[in-house]
DNA sequence: GCTACGAGCGCC
DNA sequence: AAAGGGCGCTCGTAGC
């Protein structure tokens, strides 16, 4: 194993999270100036012209955040920088390998967690803005040499310490979300350049309605109070679209201020203006923008976002007369297959509680729901959705709300978010006794989970864990007692591998479900690519293909039928899937 | 001038 | 008895 890390001029402004990392590596002002590579015998440190790259041919290479060096070094190569091209046997990432132990992804961070090592950072900041050139000049050449020289030793020492943790198809899935940023995903440009002129002629407009715009920060909360002060009007102590306090705020006083309205306006148009044009730096001459997704970016394992533009929270439909997801359109003589996993993480929850009667309900065809209606609803009509369609709206909030130990109050919200019901606080009541007597598995789940939580509390355990049919264990670090204003709490403070979190077992549950549930959708996706159909990205339990026009009809066949079948590990698992052929994304 | 964090908003 | 969860990004403030 060999690590290879490149150093690259930055400024303030010119940025891997402004450009994202294909555009910045590209960059003409990117100037590729140093690479260090350490391992097998080999310990170089310099410009990257001086060293000779087809010695990596054939080779298994690591980098701290491969994402970022794979591209800089094809950068490099169409620069010119590098002289030779070469084909590394593998490029692995340890800043992937250190999230998956549950460590911090930062090189510094991870190195302190692992080994107790400061890594010095100085050189980071003082390179900012600055040149080889000028580290020359000043005199400090041998101190970034040795500070690059250094970062990959200790790239290579953390690989070397934790990698045998890493399984296979964790690491081929770590490999195959870099191969998304090469693919990229075309732009319509037309559509894109129309939004951005809309939106910005919208936000200019709303800036224009709001009375301190001009003197200070528009959205700034104490600026607000202040002004309200001199109205002689109450401020609410949150703006937020669905809290109660601001929602009647703005009935009061909405007709009057038309500021009101437009400070709303104002941050929603800005944040999606913001968001197209981050896609519009990330295009490529080819009309295509690379997709960054960071593998293992939750602590479930889910993919998160990444490097500026987050693919996993496109708006699902039009605001503002501006549909973002169309603007993502198939190559020319190609189309999209979209699909997605029906109700995975309700499925995954009926496995875990080994609910036989409701598994051989949704096995036989019952629509999942109406399942839940049947064995718990007192529902004895047929078709549901169709029969009695409020009921089945019920049936769904109950089924995706209260699994996790949400409370009545919680369920108010979630109920309208899940499902569009609206319930008040005496029918959140009722619903959540009656779903609880109703759904015993699933609430004595709950208790072993914090039976267990319990006992890793009382040992002062350095780690609980729960273990996954897929092989790998969900964990929990450092499980300690809270303490909280009314005395002690049945739960405890445990440390999950991003932060220090709250933690009970209707958490631990909804950890478990996702992270099962992730293992599920990564199982397709490599079945997915093991039949040759390329994935551009995945939203969670969706997949966005790209395939060429003559073979879509069967390209849906096979997604739909993959994702249907259960992976070897959990063949007892009863899984639906479904979705379409399209010309351009969308939900 | 930098980082950390909260508020707010989009998604599954 | 009570308790949904998981993200990223923008803007603004606070603290070093």
């Amino acid at each position: 194993m060999i690590a290879v890390d490149f150093e690259t001029y930055y400024s303030r402004t010119h940025t891997v999270s402004t450009l994202g990392p294909w555009a910045y590596a590209h960059h003409p002002k990117t100037d590729i100036y140093m690479v260090s590579v350490v391992g097998e015998g080999i310990e170089f440190v310099g410009d990257p012209s001086d060293f000779d790259f087809s010695r990596l041919t054939g080779r298994d290479l690591v980098s701290h955040n491969a994402a970022f060096d794979s591209v800089v070094a094809r950068a490099a190569i169409s620069k010119g920088t590098i002289k030779q091209t070469f084909v590394p046997k593998s490029w692995s990432c340890s800043a992937d390998l250190a999230a998956y132990c549950g460590q911090p992804r930062s090189l510094a961070d991870a190195v302190k967690a692992v080994f107790g090592h400061e890594l010095p950072k100085v050189m980071r900041q003082v390179m900012s803005g600055k040149s080889w050139q000028w580290a020359q000049d000043k005199g400090k050449a041998g101190q970034l040499l040795e500070y690059a020289l250094n970062d990959s030793r200790w790239c290579l020492k953390l690989w070397e310490k934790l990698a045998p943790q890493w399984p296979i198809h964790e690491r081929r899935l770590s490999a195959h979300t870099r191969t998304l940023q090469w693919r990229g995903v075309n732009v319509e440009a037309d559509k894109l350049r129309t939004g951005i002129t809309h939106l910005a002629e919208l936000n200019a407009a709303a800036a224009d309605k709001i009375p301190w715009a001009g003197d200070g920060a528009i959205l700034s909360l104490p600026v607000l109070r202040d002004y309200c002060q001199t109205l002689g009007i109450p401020a609410p102590k949150s703006l937020a679209k669905d809290s109660d306090e601001a929602i009647a705020w703005e009935d009061k006083y909405g007709d009057r201020f038309e500021w009101i309205a437009a400070l709303r306006d104002y941050r929603r148009t800005n944040i999606l203006l913001q968001k197209l044009q981050a896609i519009d730096v990330r295009r490529r001459a080819d009309g295509t923008m690379p997709v960054n997704l960071k593998y293992w970016g939750a602590h479930t394992g889910r993919w998160s976002g990444d490097a500026g533009v987050n693919m996993q929270n496109l708006p699902r439909s039009e605001m503002f007369n501006v549909n973002v997801r169309p603007m993502f359109m198939a190559r020319s003589g190609h189309k999209f297959v979209i699909v997605d996993l029906s109700q995975i993480e309700p499925r995954v929850l009926y496995w875990l509680t080994g609910d036989a009667p409701m598994l051989d309900a949704i096995r036989s065809g019952v629509p999942l729901y109406e399942a839940h209606a049947r064995a718990t609803m007192g529902w004895t009509g047929g078709k549901m959705k169709d029969e009695a369609p409020d009921l089945y709206r019920l049936a769904k909030a109950r089924v995706l709300g209260l699994g996790y130990g949400c409370g009545p109050g919680k369920f108010q919200h979630v109920a309208q978010a899940l499902a569009g019901v609206t319930l008040d606080a005496a029918q959140c009541e009722d619903t959540v006794r009656q779903w609880r007597s109703g759904n015993e598995r699933i609430c004595k789940f709950w208790l072993s989970l914090t039976r267990k939580l319990g006992c890793g509390v009382n040992s002062q355990a350095d780690h609980i864990e729960f273990g996954l049919p897929s092989g790998r264990p969900v964990r929990w670090w450092q499980p300690r007692l809270r303490i909280d204003e009314t005395g002690t709490n049945p739960g405890a403070n445990a440390f999950n591998g991003k932060g220090w979190t709250y933690l009970w077992g209707g958490k631990m549950t909804e950890n478990i479900v996702q992270a099962l549930a992730r293992d599920v959708f990564a199982d397709c996706v490599m079945r997915i690519e093991a039949n040759g159909i390329r994935v551009l990205w995945t939203v969670h339990d969706e997949v966005i293909c790209e395939v060429p026009e003559d073979q879509a009809d069967d390209a849906l066949d096979t997604v739909t039928r993959i994702m249907s079948t259960p992976p070897d590990w959990i063949s007892d698992l009863p899984l639906a899937a479904e979705g379409g052929i399209e010309n351009h994304y969308a939900k």
